[in-house]
DNA sequence: GTGAAAGCGCTAACAA
DNA sequence: TTGTTAGCGCTTTCAC
């Protein structure tokens, strides 16, 4: 029970070859006798060892430098959540030797993400976090990448083409199957009048119809598959909207009173739509959509929303991190794929999903008298 | 900006004294001159010193034991997935000479409570990670635990007297309030007939009475602040129910057509409720519970439950090991609560939420060409 | 009071 | 192809 940890000099003496020797097969640096190999890997085997991380990171001293690519968190409530899991995560590995850049792009500039992503080449950073937003521009970039083998994860978006080392996500088209459902039990469920929803996309760009679209397949499959004759769904498409040309489109659109329940695909679409509700008095509208952005959770509470669907930005972004950290430094096995749970918050469970984001590491500044 | 890090070396250097003496005042081990004391704690507030953990760890070559006490995992599901969090947190912090020692007690046993804390008392843990179920039994142990001056950390349960380290777990009056707002979501909102609600506490013993109140308060609260006429809610106690009994007294209370929504406030209660609603066929009755047993989620996706509320007890567990790690090996503050998201699962987010429970750590088993 | 030095387990450069 | 050795930054013992 009590055994200690087997180390390198156990597994050399076991062998009876030197420590050198035993480190050359575990990093498979060659230079060793096929009967020592054997030896040693049998050895191994039986005893079951595994390095001790401490002193492998402490002595191997090296600086690993990892970029982040994502959309400037100044102009965007949602990227600035990223920025913050970044941040905290930067925090937490700064003491195993990994430095963590931020590069940041503009959002709504195609051009922006081209230079930042040149400046990181120029970098030379041992591994990249990035939300690749901008299809082509990414295609190009994650090509020389993978040329020079650097390891990347995606977050937020994906480009399965380029295959990066991992993606961290939700299921989109799952998530528009979960607003369906909730829209279904907020009216449908028990109605047996004509109702119909509707499927809103307002965004400013195109660049994330590919996101929009999935969440519709799922918000349409859903109901195709229960197929009530009494539902009926219809789609809309609001781009580079001003807030007084949506609220009249809203109001024609709400005027057909079978209108009972309303999915919002993008997150500040989210906000845009509850003020129009609020200025037309609708609140008899259901309205679900995405993100814990400071206005979504403003008409959250005022009952202009009923359920927001959270992407959880921060621990995206935060494990996306701590998956590179640990693989350059520990080579661990990283998923290919880590859909993250697509969480409900709604009104009465909202306070206790926030309390659970702002937990911030406790720092390890030194204080005289701890250690 | 690329300032390497700080070293004691540094400090002793800057100071002009040795690293002995440094390390003297870091841990207040005294035997310094008020001088020496003065310049080195100047510098180490210029430099913001901070010591590299690796290092010490490694170093300072002591091992922590932390003893967990929590109802036996083979009896009882919810508390394997507690057990599997525990043993996950294991793995991860064997490294760091953390050795984790699991005490079961029964679950419906309060002397074995007491038999096992006794054990744990001889076995002489550095800290102690516990679900004080028993009240009285839990009192007594921790009052001799706090005089040892043992940390130790409550998670599910709390007793808020005793003031330990932290208290890790969901606000239970708060998650009361939620299955109010979603059965309400379900049924009441939109309805202007009559519509009553019940809670069930379904139990086999009295020991989490307090649990099953606050929930309970929680839920008839929402409903006075609604001030709805239309809406009753009444309270029904099932102790020690067996199948039978308890289809024949759900028969009876459903009988009444105004009965729409139920809340069970135990999670094995949502499954033998959701049972007889099956034998029943009241498919028309909605119902709220907690937590993901099979069971429970048989009924989920069958239709018989509509939302469960996720405790994510594996991760109460490991936060809480994690958080006892920290305070042991780098003296890391700690907060003195930590609730937990209330998780609200349906149909359509089941799977995700499955998926993201199941992220195994990366074993860190030594495979050759690894490093 | 203070400093020197050994050692934690591992890496990597160097000698043999 | 192998073994030896000097660190990585910190703790701790021991001699002065």
């Amino acid at each position: 029970m009590d055994v200690k940890n087997i180390r390198i000099k156990d597994i050399s003496r076991l062998a009876g070859v030197s420590i050198g020797t035993v480190d050359r097969v575990l990093h498979n640096r060659g230079n060793v006798s096929a009967k020592a190999l054997h030896k040693i890997m049998e050895v191994l085997d039986k005893t079951g060892y595994k390095p001790n991380l401490l002193a492998r990171t402490l002595s191997s001293n090296k600086k690993y430098i990892i970029a982040s690519l994502i959309p400037d968190p100044s102009l965007d409530e949602y990227w600035q959540q990223s920025d913050d899991g970044i941040k905290e995560a930067r925090e937490e590995w700064s003491h195993y030797n990994i430095e963590l850049r931020s590069f940041y792009f503009d959002l709504y500039d195609r051009t922006s993400f081209r230079k930042k992503s040149d400046e990181i080449i120029k970098y030379k950073p041992d591994a990249i976090l990035a939300s690749p937003i901008f299809h082509s521009e990414a295609l190009d970039f994650f090509d020389i990448i993978q040329k020079k083998g650097i390891p990347f994860i995606f977050f937020n978006s994906d480009i399965p083409e380029i295959n990066p080392l991992c993606f961290i996500g939700q299921n989109l088209y799952q998530s528009g199957r979960l607003c369906a459902e909730l829209l279904d039990m907020l009216i449908g469920a028990n109605s047996h009048d004509l109702c119909t929803f509707a499927v809103l996309h307002v965004y400013e760009d195109i660049h994330n119809s590919v996101h929009l679209a999935e969440k519709e397949k799922g918000f349409t499959d859903y109901f195709k598959e229960k197929n009530n004759s009494n539902i009926d769904v219809i789609v809309l498409d609001y781009s580079k909207p001003d807030k007084i040309l949506l609220e009249k489109e809203l109001s024609a659109l709400l005027s057909d009173p079978k209108i009972k329940g309303l999915h919002v695909t993008t997150s500040k679409g989210v906000f845009m739509t509850a003020e129009s509700l609020e200025k037309m008095k609708r609140k008899d509208v259901r309205l679900v959509g995405y993100d814990l952005l400071s206005e979504n959770i403003y008409y959250l509470k005022k009952g202009y929303v009923d359920f927001l669907i959270h992407q959880n930005p921060k621990r995206q972004a935060a494990l996306g991190v701590s998956y590179l950290a640990n693989y350059l430094l520990f080579k661990k096995e990283i998923p290919s794929k880590n859909f993250f749970p697509l969480e409900i918050i709604s009104r009465q469970n909202l306070q206790s999903v926030q309390q659970s984001l702002q937990k911030s590491q406790a720092k390890n500044r030194h204080k005289p008298g701890s250690r």
